[in-house]
DNA sequence: GCATAGAATCGTCAACCACG
DNA sequence: CGTGGTTGACGATTCTATGC
């Protein structure tokens, strides 16, 4: 779409689908950070170690912050098995207390799963990630217990327990894309403001032109 | 450095809608 | 009519800017 065609009207799912024209420059805790900002390098931006910690920062939020990323679980020394809410993954990730020694994510697209098993390889960049199982297979059939026989009580409650994280995971992951868009949306809408601002102030400028020669003209 | 207000972001719920 | 996707609303949490 001719980002500068004000006749046509706009319609959400038609800017939804559009590249935004306008990058804002955003440094948020949510978003990936520009690499134009300096907030995270610290005092000196020319610092190797800042440079690498942004290098670090920039692939965690990558990996557990956007919308790519599903639950996150955790495995410390002893055995202890914990859900990290979304919002205190990138921290946890970068700065982990207590030694984990494996964390999952939940990858939506394609159901496989996120593990790393060292938080120093991992912050390092050299995360490794590989696939355990399906969802829909070797997981569930861990939860459920006996796959094939009658379901009892106690397995229906697993069975909407399961259904519930699994509607959760998915309304999660809606509400993230649904922002992302609405935020592009926006985006989209400012461009097209400054466009037409653009193009008005060139028509006042030309209009005033053509006034001032019909002007002398007519003296 | 600390306290605080406001902004930003997130997860969840509920309502709505489209589809099979 | 059940199911799943989308999105507004809400409360919680985190971040950032500002004043002291």
């Amino acid at each position: 779409m001719d980002a500068g065609d004000a006749s046509q009207p706009i319609t959400q799912s038609a800017e939804y689908e559009q590249a935004p024209l306008v990058i804002c420059k955003e440094n948020t805790k949510g978003d990936l950070p520009d690499s134009s900002t300096s907030a995270h390098l610290g005092d000196s931006p020319n610092d190797e170690d800042a440079k690498q910690k942004l290098d670090v920062e920039i692939s965690a939020r990558n990996i557990f912050n956007n919308s790519n990323a599903g639950p996150f679980i955790s495995v410390n020394q002893s055995g202890g098995v914990q859900f990290i809410p979304c919002q205190q993954r990138y921290d946890t990730f970068t700065s982990w207390p207590g030694s984990p020694i494996m964390q999952y994510a939940v990858h939506s697209s394609n159901g496989t799963y996120i593990v790393s098993e060292d938080k120093g390889q991992a912050t390092a960049g050299g995360m490794s990630a590989y696939q355990i199982s399906s969802p829909a297979s070797g997981l569930s059939q861990a939860m459920d217990g006996s796959p094939g026989s009658l379901p009892s009580p106690q397995h229906l409650t697993v069975e909407a327990s399961r259904k519930r994280e699994l509607r959760l995971m998915k309304n999660r992951e809606a509400a993230r894309e649904c922002r992302r868009k609405k935020k592009e949306y926006v985006k989209c809408l400012e461009n097209r403001v400054a466009v037409l601002e653009k193009q008005n102030k060139t028509l006042i400028e030309e209009l005033k032109a053509l006034k001032d020669l019909y002007c002398h003209k007519t003296e």
